[in-house]
DNA sequence: CCAGCAGCCTGAAAGC
DNA sequence: TGCTTTCAGGCTGCTG
């Protein structure tokens, strides 16, 4: 499931390879979630930028600034399709006959969503396999149609998330310490395994109501350490992930609580036992983490 | 305003 | 073997 590793690993890959594209066509599944696909048709890809888990695609057309925002949900990727080596005689694209509108998206498997037609011949696709994903496209920066996005905490490695921030949101609220991790209200971008992962770290029990200023620092600093080990691995790979490459990520390897319960604690060998908080299963040491 | 939760989705794996 | 059930979970939008 793309968090923000796997989000910041796929944005690395696409921003090169997409500034200065220009969209002349595009298609879309039917539903409400990917049919705004359609909106960036007509408008150049400037850069790819990420918030937390969405990848922002900021985009020129004439005048305006618009962005294509996307979710990867549960099980999206993206993948840039080379030119099709049956537009034109000699396996060239040829612009002129390029059709600006819709563009069959069957042909590309029965989990594509999206797909983007560039002028120089190649195309974006957006694969769904769940269909948890969304498509958006807004006026650069306006995310109020987009209540997570709108209201979004720090990004993690910005200077304004500290202990003390975090601290600050987290005296206010009477959810458990894990809910409000995953609400991307205290930090952006963290998900259902580097919260596992983080917590375990910091000692600190996932239905933990009470966190101090203190273990609020140490907190901080395990959700910044396990995200930056999850980027340097290239991300998570534990069913669908795939970068923008189709390549799988290694960071699974690194796991010390997600995914391990019944295994002994790596750090004081206790029996790792598994809860669910908020519809999410939540691996952690009974011994180590503590309320 | 906040907390809690149903609903959205498909495919792999487990259960019968 | 083949069918049914369970599980994975981020976000939206509704309810109390």
């Amino acid at each position: 499931m793309p968090e923000l590793p796997e989000v910041e690993t796929i944005r690395r890959q696409l921003d090169p390879q997409l500034r200065g594209a220009e969209i002349v066509g595009a298609d879309a599944h039917w539903s409400d979630k990917f049919s705004p696909a359609l909106d960036a048709i007509g408008s150049t890809i400037t850069e790819v930028r990420r918030r937390g888990k969405y990848l922002l695609f900021a985009l020129d057309e004439r005048e305006a600034q618009l962005e294509l925002v996307a979710h990867l949900g549960m099980t999206g990727s993206f993948h840039i399709e080379d030119a099709s080596p049956t537009s034109g005689a000699h396996g060239n694209p040829e612009i002129g006959d390029i059709k600006v509108g819709n563009i069959k998206i069957d042909a590309f498997g029965p989990h594509c969503r999206a797909l983007w037609r560039f002028a120089d011949g190649r195309m974006l696709r957006f694969d769904d396999i769940r269909r948890f994903g969304r498509l958006r496209v807004v006026d650069a920066g306006d995310y109020a149609a987009i209540p997570t996005l709108s209201q979004m905490g720090p990004e993690p490695f910005d200077p304004a998330f500290t202990g003390k921030s975090l601290h600050s949101l987290v005296k206010k609220s009477n959810r458990a310490i894990k809910t409000q991790l995953l609400s991307q209200r205290p930090v952006a971008g963290v998900g259902n395994i580097y919260a596992d992962e983080a917590l375990f770290l910091a000692g600190i029990h996932p239905r933990s109501k009470r966190v101090g200023l203190e273990r609020c620092v140490l907190l901080a600093e395990t959700v910044r350490d396990v995200l930056q080990t999850g980027v340097d691995n290239g991300g998570t790979t534990l069913r669908d992930y795939v970068d923008a490459t189709g390549r799988s990520g290694s960071n699974q390897h690194s796991l010390l609580a997600y995914g391990r319960e019944g295994e002994p604690c790596v750090s004081c060998g206790t029996e790792m036992r598994s809860t669910v908080i908020d519809a999410r299963t939540s691996t952690f040491c009974p011994t180590c983490q503590k309320h």
